[in-house]
DNA sequence: GCATGATCATGC
DNA sequence: GCATGATCATGC
């Protein structure tokens, strides 16, 4: 072997020789000669070949005589050229039956991954393992707040087991520490101590955000300029870091508009359509031109909302513009709307009084529970027909095209229409529509139906 | 007053 | 010039 498995220093040491390089590079004769069939798991092959020991499920850390866990992830590059992680990363699977007889402490999740050895490769589409080239490779040991927020989600994780949830387990429910589904296609039940209810099998997964976060920082590189909610540890005493951002909120509730930013001595531009968000990242304390460390980290997306006096959202909520061409081919467990429908989001709720004036009403957390989601997954289905049977159009009426999107009759919780920069504004289709005979459309977006965001995010 | 199609404002 | 969050406009 080349490096000491009983000295920490001599495995990291020995991982970093593998930037910039690829499996092929270092071990390639290695793995020709045995048996490599052009497909396996990139993650086992550097176990197996660079590190040389057998892949393996055991509870106990990879390096299990310094306590240190292997795991390796893609990376994709954005325009600028910074790294980001392409997808979550995957820790051990949670066991529903023992977990909610361990603490924190003693937990198998923080015995395994408390001590991580990271290894991020460039992920290309359609090319061998061997040849991706490794880019990032460093150990991560958790910061002591980032530690506290991880030991809050093990506790809500485990406390949803332990009242017979495990079913109900979402991966919005938390910020940096999911509960990823793990195993095919939503199969893969078992059971769960407290609940007759089967449950699918779930994996601790650290979040994208908490993994571009820790990339940024094993880099050196970031671009982003962040503020902290959360500056120290104690502040996670007695609070969870929810009730410590509602706190923040709650000397504003009822005040108009103008009250707060009075507050704030800023001259805001109040038409500005981004004004809401500004006012939010003020109460919040965090400065205009940063971004809110905590929430990029848990992803969590903030999303205003102007009530009326009956308390129905003035509109409905948008999301991004979906593409065509994606969407066929996704299926429901890597598609993009069921990640939108899995982010957790801070709604903060402004509603107008009896005379009309806009004040501050409400603020909450939220993410879609389990049985919301797949019903929503219906509107989802429907687009998906529709765009692969090019029957986009249901007719046009003196050049207006009326769609077979499904609408908000179709779906309690979601409907299609169009987010686009006007009519003009095209994705090409992979089918052409029946009607207008045509290769594009204008961009669609999903939408959350105002009457659900009434009945189910603000009344609860 | 709602449903649906369409568009705006900002920031990168 | 586009992505994104948000809002407008019109017909029924």
């Amino acid at each position: 072997m080349n490096y000491n498995q009983y000295d920490i220093n001599s495995i990291i040491e020995y991982s970093k020789k593998l930037v910039g390089n690829t499996l092929r590079d270092l071990c390639g004769n290695d793995i020709n000669t045995q048996h490599y069939k052009g497909k396996g798991n990139f993650g086992q092959f550097l176990e197996k070949y660079y590190f040389q020991y057998e892949p393996n499920s055991l509870s106990e850390p990879d390096f299990n005589e310094v306590g240190l866990e292997l795991k390796t992830s893609p990376l994709k590059q954005i325009n600028n050229g910074d790294y980001r992680s392409k997808e979550r990363l995957v820790l051990n699977i949670i066991n529903y039956f023992e977990v909610v007889n361990q603490k924190f402490e003693n937990s198998s999740f923080y015995k395994k991954n408390a001590h991580l050895l990271l290894i991020f490769y460039l992920h290309q589409f359609d090319i061998d393992v061997l040849d991706l080239v490794i880019k990032i490779v460093g150990e991560w040991k958790f910061a002591e707040t980032d530690l506290e927020i991880i030991k809050q989600d093990w506790n809500l994780i485990t406390n949803k087991i332990k009242s017979g949830k495990a079913h109900e387990l979402s991966e919005g429910d938390t910020f940096y520490l999911g509960a990823a589904t793990k195993g095919d296609k939503g199969g893969n039940l078992r059971g769960q101590p407290f609940s007759k209810i089967l449950a699918k099998q779930r994996a601790y997964s650290f979040k994208q955000g908490y993994l571009n976060h820790i990339i940024a920082t094993l880099n050196n590189n970031s671009t982003i300029n962040y503020g902290k909610l959360i500056t120290s540890k104690e502040q996670l005493k007695n609070k969870t870091i929810q009730e410590i951002v509602i706190d923040r909120f709650k000397p504003y509730i009822d005040k108009t508009i103008e009250e707060i930013t009075e507050d704030f001595n800023k001259n805001l531009n109040k038409n500005a359509k981004g004004f809401y968000a500004t006012l939010t990242k003020l109460i919040l304390g965090v400065s205009l031109d940063k971004e809110i460390e905590e929430f990029d980290k848990a992803e969590i997306k903030i999303k205003t909302i102007r009530l009326k006096s009956n308390n129905l959202p003035k509109e409905d909520m948008s999301f991004p513009s979906f593409s065509f061409l994606d969407i066929i081919n996704e299926e429901w467990d890597d598609s993009s709307f069921k990640e939108i429908l899995e982010t957790k989001y801070l709604f903060v709720f402004f509603k107008y009084d009896e005379n009309n004036i806009l004040r501050l009403n409400k603020v909450k957390f939220w993410n879609m529970k389990q049985t919301d989601i797949l019903e929503a997954k219906k509107v989802w289905d429907k687009v998906k027909n529709i765009i692969k049977n090019g029957e986009i159009v249901h007719e046009v009426v003196d050049g207006i095209r009326h769609t077979n999107f499904p609408n908000k009759r179709f779906n309690r919780i979601a409907h299609v229409r169009p987010h686009a920069q006007n009519a003009a504004d095209t994705f090409p289709l992979p089918v052409k529509d029946k009607i207008t005979n045509q290769s594009e459309y204008t961009k669609q977006s999903f939408w959350l139906n105002n009457s659900y965001i009434r009945d189910i995010i603000y009344s609860e």
